[in-house]
DNA sequence: GGATACCCTTTACC
DNA sequence: ACGGGTAAAGGGTATCC
């Protein structure tokens, strides 16, 4: 048969000693289907230099190899020799077709003792991305396939298991144009006796998707909310589960940290009642992948954690503090969730448990609401990096750099580097730290007028002018690019690159060409996919800098990274040359930007000169207005007079403020500290004077000394990095976490603890001898949320206006006093 | 035993 | 184990006299 096919979710199989592909996905006519592909694994060999005559020879040797396995045996298949690129050097390479990817390293470790053979690669390459490189059937675009119906006996049986009404494998997968693909998405979510995973029973899982809500429970009460289906025990409700999925027929299944906790403790529940969790197109059960962090994985069906992805590669967009469902929910589409007060799971009534359905549900109905708004950016990572959903939404931004270049190495005929072996990105991590970009300290002051430019893109776009790369490193003798001199490790350096293109440079002068085409065209047309576009673009191209100093980068280059950097500092440092020169009074710069005071000038001047500047920049580089400002607020460090650094405020001509490292923006310290030095700021940069400000806080310090200021205001919150036992120093948040581990409550590494800090009769005298837990009660210790919060936050600020505040504060104490 | 320099830790900026 | 370096700041700890 012949039919239009999207593939949505990949994996392989064994039969018979041989790898399978099986796809799975959609049909035009919207019908999943499972298309099962052939795949011949195969790794590489290069020859050292001046070998290329033995090639043939070589290869006809290696052909006679196999190796024996506790379970199989894995033959060369065949050979072939070919002229390929290693590094971007013309190497002999001998293509190495094995019987199964699984022993690709075993084989290649058998002939790692012949002569000729310089180098062993692409036998650390994970199957599917093999598969999807070479045979070019990606994630999410459209291919027509032709092949025969799979018929029950086929691979051992595996024909007959697979629950879908079209099954084939494959004899042509040829690409089509693109056709509308609207994935089926099911939102779930579960409510637990006890948050540690496996302790108590799932008490309800809530399903949520395009016409389809249900909440599945086996507690019964009466006159339940149409959604509920009671069932007999938890085992029948699971069983409800895996019934309700498959009648739903989702492509993809998606939770929210449902890999670290709903898939798992349902799982679990699974085992515990003795029912099959057969949520998988052939029966079986999710399983969970090693690693760091576990990931579900369920066979035919996209097992999606949103968590992962928005953590790895979209947080960097939201404002929220936390990335807890509620507040990202809050952020990206608006929703709150409604609230269900924990603590009455001790004793619940009817009314309460219709209430927690109804909560229950809503968590799902967020997270569906929340996979649909952020389906583009995974749509459109699928298409660029061209890995399957399931790696997409889990993988970190170092891996997506990477393997964006492994799926386009054969259009440069390129052989793929190999990862570090763990000595040698031990190796990589112990060097240290190179020299990063240059900050201007800031004279403290309020400022008028300021214009602030900034290089776009500027690690990507030096890169790319200059052709730096692991690959293009070169010693200087031909024609090349020489970095500034410049210190590393103790000594003065100065590195070359070629000028022929290489191949990293040239994906990464693709991708920012595109992010500039893809930005064009959001601004010209504003929709989630355009936006998704040039978002993935942006985001690709501003991390491939750290991956080439990344310590678990294939192409690594510390050389690269640290000139990279020498590049920032040179062209930031004579742009503000420059400017100085021209007659302008720099303010502030940071890697790769600019501030300075008009200085009279107009706008139009400005913008005369910034194309001056540009008109002298070479390559790609570019110098990009930021944005003029009306007036500018610069402060000074804590208990010295020298600027800081990273902590400024700017009112543009929109009357919109930029606030930046300021205690203001910072999680750590409590609501009442945040929000005076906010309205404080907003006053200073709209008025342009501190009368107010000053008035504000004064009555603010006074109502912390009548107490009536709200105990939620003094929280202070401080997120927990790493396990107890690991800290060498005891910090007030780590003894908060260790009342919270009394009290019974979980803790675990990433959780944000909550404290205050209050009085405790005198005893002790350590801040963290005085913390409180949110429900302790206690009198708040005035003195601390004085000294150590309310006035060092505003200090430096009326320091600028030559306010002394804290002798205000002070005298005012005097005088109440006598 | 009190001042202080230094280390540890978190969070921000780019 | 899953970009990078630079910086401010608080609180604990070690060390000095």
């Amino acid at each position: 048969m012949k039919f239009k096919f999207v593939p949505v979710d990949y994996d392989y199989f064994d039969f018979e000693g041989k790898n399978f592909v099986r796809l799975v996905g959609r049909t035009d006519k919207g019908v999943k289907v499972c298309v099962i592909d052939s795949y011949e694994p195969n790794f590489w060999i290069v020859l050292k230099e001046g070998c290329d005559g033995k090639a043939d020879a070589i290869a006809r040797k290696i052909g006679k190899i196999s190796v024996e396995k506790a379970s199989r045996v894995t033959k060369v298949l065949r050979t072939e020799v070919v002229k390929k690129k290693f590094l971007g050097k013309d190497v002999c390479g001998i293509r190495v077709f094995i019987s199964n990817h699984k022993d690709a390293h075993d084989v290649a470790s058998e002939i790692g003792d012949i002569e000729e053979i310089d180098k062993r690669r692409e036998y650390d390459i994970p199957l599917i991305t093999k598969y999807i490189k070479e045979k070019k059937v990606e994630p999410l675009k459209w291919y027509e396939v032709e092949g025969d119906v799979l018929d029950v006996n086929d691979f051992g049986g595996l024909g007959g298991a697979i629950d879908l009404d079209v099954c084939v494998k494959a004899e042509k997968i040829v690409k089509i144009d693109e056709l509308d693909f609207v994935p089926k998405i099911l939102a779930y979510d579960i409510e637990t006796s006890d948050s540690e995973l496996g302790k108590g029973d799932v008490l309800m899982i809530s399903l949520y998707g395009d016409n389809f809500k249900k909440v599945l429970t086996w507690k019964k009460c009466d006159d339940v909310q149409d959604y509920v289906e009671t069932f007999e025990d938890e085992g029948d409700m699971i069983e409800g589960f895996v019934k309700a999925v498959k009648e739903f027929d989702p492509d993809i299944l998606t939770g929210y940290f449902s890999d670290g906790f709903d898939l798992p403790y349902i799982k679990a529940a699974a085992q515990k009642n003795k029912v099959k969790l057969s949520l998988g197109i052939d029966g079986k059960v999710p399983s969970f992948t090693r690693g760091r962090i576990p990931s579900g994985k369920i066979p035919g069906i996209v097992h999606i954690d949103l968590y992962r992805f928005i953590d790895a590669v979209f947080s960097q967009y939201l404002q929220s503090e936390t990335l807890s469902l509620n507040e990202v929910a809050k952020e990206l589409v608006g929703e709150k969730k409604e609230d269900f007060d924990f603590r009455k799971l001790k004793d619940m009534k009817d009314g309460d448990w219709k209430e927690f359905f109804s909560y229950n549900l809503q968590d799902s109905a967020v997270t569906y609401k929340l996979a649909q708004k952020i389906w583009p950016d995974i749509f459109e990572f699928c298409n660029i990096i061209k890995e399957p959903i399931f790696d997409i939404t889990r993988d970190r931004m170092a891996t997506h750099v990477e393997n964006h270049v492994l799926h386009n190495l054969d259009r440069f005929n390129e052989i793929a580097e190999k990862r570090p072996m763990h000595n040698e990105s031990s190796e990589r991590k112990m060097m240290g730290k190179f020299g990063g970009a240059d900050v201007f300290e800031p004279t403290p002051g309020f400022y008028e007028n300021l214009v602030m430019f900034d290089f776009t893109s500027m690690h990507a776009s030096i890169i790319v002018s200059f052709n730096i790369s692991k690959a293009t490193l070169c010693d200087g003798s031909g024609d090349c690019h020489k970095t500034p001199e410049f210190e590393l490790d103790g000594n003065n350096v100065s590195y070359c690159f070629e000028k022929k293109l290489g191949f990293f440079p040239t994906l990464l002068a693709e991708v920012v060409e595109k992010r500039k085409k893809y930005k064009k065209e959001y601004s010209e047309n504003k929709n989630a996919m355009t936006k998704a576009r040039s978002n993935a673009y942006k985001l690709l191209a501003n991390a491939t800098f750290g991956y080439q100093g990344f310590f678990g980068a294939r192409y690594y280059s510390r050389e690269a990274a640290a000139s990279t950097l020498a590049f920032v500092r040179k062209f930031t440092g004579d742009t503000i040359n420059k400017i100085r020169d021209a007659g302008y009074t720099i303010i502030y710069s940071d890697t790769d930007s600019i501030a300075f005071l008009q200085n009279g000038k107009s706008k139009d001047d400005i913008m005369k000169f910034l194309e001056e500047i540009n008109n002298d920049l070479p390559g790609i580089m570019e110098l990009d207005l930021e944005d003029f400002y009306k007036r500018g607020l610069f402060v000074a460090k804590r208990g010295v007079k020298t600027g800081a650094k990273k902590k400024y405020a700017l009112l543009d001509d929109k009357d919109k403020i930029k606030i930046r490292g300021f205690e203001t923006v910072r999680r750590d310290w409590c609501k009442l500290t945040r929000g005076l030095q906010s309205e404080i700021l907003n006053m200073i940069l709209h008025d342009g004077d501190e009368k107010r400000a000053l008035k504000l806080t004064k009555e603010t310090v006074s109502k912390l000394r009548n107490r009536e200021v709200d105990l939620g205001d003094l929280m202070i919150r401080t997120q927990l990095k790493r396990p107890l036992d690991e800290y060498l120093s005891e910090g007030p948040h780590v003894i908060a976490a260790k009342k919270m581990g009394e009290d019974g409550v979980p803790i675990s590494v990433g959780m944000l603890i909550e404290y205050y800090i209050g009085e405790n009769g005198g005893k002790g005298k350590l801040v963290r001898d005085r913390v409180f837990l949110p429900d302790e009660k206690a009198l708040y210790d005035m003195d601390y949320y004085l000294n150590s919060q309310i006035l060092p936050a505003v200090e430096n600020i009326f320091d600028v206006f030559g306010v002394d505040i804290k002798g205000i504060v002070d005298g005012e104490t005097q005088q109440k006093l006598f």
